[in-house]
RNA sequence: GCGCCCGUAGCUCAGCUGGAUAGAGCAACGGAUUUCUAAUCCGUCGGUCGGAGGUUCGAAUCCUCCCGGGCGUACCA
């Protein structure tokens, strides 16, 4: 049962005699840091001694003459300053133990009323191939899927698609030019993805040659600047203003030149191929000419219209198979074309509702705090994805009836999202919860943004294939006793799982530094642990051939003999607050770290209690059945995750 | 310039709606099981929580300033 609940549940009511605002107390009845000061703990005894002026033992004292828990826990302890230290009874903790091994929820609570959540993730532009980019927001977003989900809430996931932008042009513009029948034919995907890497690479090739110059007379301004305030700092010592400005114009020169030497080597790169530099030089303005192929897409020009057609849902169908790996589903994929249509609307009524002004030839929305506009339509007469995302916002709280709409997007994009949700609201839309839910970068062991040796970004397919590849060899050394198909199968499960497990159990708003050897590790926090925790409990289950299903029927009780049985009971019955916690700040880490404490509560268990030779039977049946409801919980929590699991390893 | 984020053990990170002696994992060191999978368990070592003030009975957590780092900042998304 979920003890935390009910404990506070008692409080409140223990408290109204104190105080006309129990809630805030009633919080801070927490389970235990440390299991010396029993299973739970309250610490409102202090804070609200200052209230009814007595001392905080007293308030305490007072507060557990009021509490009705004899049939929970034994009589509290006061503790230090005026902690009150809850132990539940053992034999009420077995008996909700039982009863958790019995239900098909695991004791996890649903929601009294469910919420409509759309949940806006991963989101690729669909002419390029994912990258490593893609993999947090894929990820977080499909385990906060699955975990609002199990609690009850309706739940709609989108992938806001790139499908209708500068991209797009470039595309249909090296379609036009450049394209390989016969590489089209055999993965059209491949060659489009080609194409935009190669038009992009033209494009950039020519803005690089024409900027360059202006770059190189920027740094000899640098170099003087530099020169400048160093004499300054150097003439004044004690002047921290003057060191600090040395400082910072020094790591501006450093910029530039870094900025230089990258456009160099991108232009050298073309210089060196004379087949590229054939092509670059018989499309000198192709970056301009790409974006009139966007253009005239928008404008709804025929032939650009029918590529259009023609290449996005082979696109979609390539993403399809990254989504089948990671186990994800969308419910629906609505990008930016979707929207297209209302977007003329979304500008004027803006413009209506006086909330939009033109600036500098530019239609924009000035949020109060906020120096940079919100642009919702471009000089030139473009929409830009802010008027995308609120036609996004209107369609989903309209037609959808959104209660909360998530935006699982890189944490760099939080000045967008803070205009958007400013200007939605400025709009009406203020009903809704919109939450742009953030998360940080995937780092290299160089603590830059995570590249391949030579500097490009990682693609996702081969990043999912190196991980299956790693986790293969450590199968192939532990597990001699599986077949050659069983390996494979758990290849995959270990290699996906420890790319996603990595990525979870961080905290969504740091970055965090990407390690092949720390991801893999087959001991500490990681997917394989608890992967291998749950095999084990599977190997005790067939070994006694017991039948789970007989076995969870048959009534048993549930005896807690040993401190590890206890901790282990305890633990299962936690499981209903990590997934809500989960749900509160959208934070999966959350269960990440429950499920890694509940591995490690089983291991200490089955390390210190038998299970098949326990004597007498009932004490068997009683570990078999936590046993049982262990795995369930390790499987059920790891599926929330999107992390799958074997039942041999 | 303005805005957002970060700085916790040798390394990678939790903890940040204030609560007891700041926690994991890795690494290092020492133990355990001829036993249901050793991809295990138990223990030891290791921290001025970037710095200084402030609020509080109590601060890693809240406020102010400083130092150091990252990111964003008008027509890409």
């Amino acid at each position: 049962m979920d003890f935390l609940s009910e404990l506070r549940s008692r409080l409140r009511t223990a408290l109204t005699s104190l105080t006309d605002s129990p809630e805030t107390f009633v919080d801070m009845l927490k389970p235990s840091q440390d299991g010396k000061f029993g299973d739970f703990q309250a610490n409102c005894a202090m804070p609200l001694a200052k209230l009814v002026k007595q001392t905080p033992r007293d308030v305490a004292a007072a507060l557990i003459a009021k509490l009705d828990v004899a049939d929970l826990c034994e009589t509290p302890d006061i503790a230090g300053p005026g902690f009150i230290n809850f132990r539940l009874k053992t034999e009420r903790l077995a008996d909700e133990t039982a009863k958790l091994t019995r239900d098909d929820r695991l004791g996890v609570a649903t929601v009294t009323s469910p919420r409509t959540y759309i949940v806006d993730f991963s989101s690729p532009n669909v002419a390029k191939p994912m990258h490593v980019g893609h993999l947090r927001s894929t990820v977080i977003g499909n385990a906060l899927c699955r975990v609002l989900q199990f609690l009850g809430h309706r739940v709609l996931s989108d992938n806001h698609v790139g499908d209708w932008g500068t991209q797009f042009g470039m595309i249909i513009y090296g379609y036009k030019h450049f394209r390989d029948d016969a590489a089209y034919r055999g993965d059209p995907v491949a060659e489009l993805a080609r194409l935009y890497r190669l038009v992009n690479q033209l494009a950039d090739y020519h803005d690089l040659v024409a900027n360059l110059p202006k770059l190189r007379e920027k740094q000899a301004a640098s170099e003087m600047a530099v020169a400048t305030a160093r004499q300054t700092s150097a003439a004044k010592p004690a002047d921290k203003d003057a060191a600090r400005q040395a400082k910072k114009v020094e790591q501006e020169l450093v910029d530039l030149k870094a900025e230089i030497t990258s456009a160099e080597k991108k232009v050298g790169v073309v210089d060196a191929n004379p087949a590229l530099k054939l092509l670059a030089d018989a499309h000198p303005k192709i970056g301009e000419l790409a974006r009139r192929e966007t253009a005239k897409l928008h404008a709804g020009d025929a032939e650009n219209k029918r590529l259009w057609d023609e290449f996005v849902p082979q696109c979609m169908a390539a993403l399809e198979s990254m989504y089948k790996r990671f186990g994800v589903q969308f419910d629906m994929a609505l990008g930016e074309s979707w929207y297209n249509p209302m977007l003329p609307d979304i500008v004027d009524e803006l413009k209506k509702k006086n909330l939009a002004v033109v600036s500098e030839g530019a239609t924009c929305v000035f949020v109060e705090g906020n120096a940079a506009p919100f642009i919702v339509q471009k000089a030139d007469g473009a929409f830009t994805y802010a008027t995308t995302d609120l036609a996004t916002i209107r369609y989903r709280v309209e037609t959808l009836h959104a209660d909360a709409s998530l935006y699982v997007v890189d944490s760099r994009q939080s000045e967008h999202f803070q205009l958007l949700f400013a200007t939605a609201k400025k709009m009406g839309f203020d009903q809704t919860e919109f939450r742009h839910v953030s998360f940080g970068t995937v780092l290299g062991e160089d603590r830059r943004p995570y590249k391949t040796r030579s500097g490009d970004t990682i693609g996702l397919e081969s990043l999912l294939d190196e991980a299956i590849q790693n986790a293969r060899k450590i199968v192939d050394e532990n597990s001699a006793h599986l077949s050659e198909a069983d390996r494979a199968n758990v290849s995959v499960l270990v290699g996906m799982g420890a790319i996603i497990y990595v990525d979870l159990h961080h905290n969504r708003d740091s970055d965090y530094v990407f390690s092949w050897e720390k991801m893999l590790a087959t001991n500490g926090d990681t997917a394989t642990y608890n992967q291998y925790a749950y095999a084990r409990v599977c190997g005790i289950l067939r070994k006694g051939e017991v039948d789970a299903r007989e076995l969870r029927a048959a009534g048993h009780a549930i005896q807690l003999t040993s401190p590890a049985e206890r901790a282990l009971a305890l633990q299962l019955n936690r499981f209903t607050n990590a997934v809500a916690d989960v749900s509160i700040d959208y934070r999966p880490n959350l269960l990440t770290q429950y499920l890694f404490e509940t591995a490690n509560c089983f291991a200490s268990f089955y390390n210190d209690c038998p299970v098949l030779t326990a004597e007498p039977a009932s004490l068997r049946a009683s570990r078999l059945l936590l046993c049982d409801a262990t795995a369930r919980v390790l499987k059920q929590g790891l599926e929330l995750l999107g992390i799958g699991v074997a039942e041999q390893m």
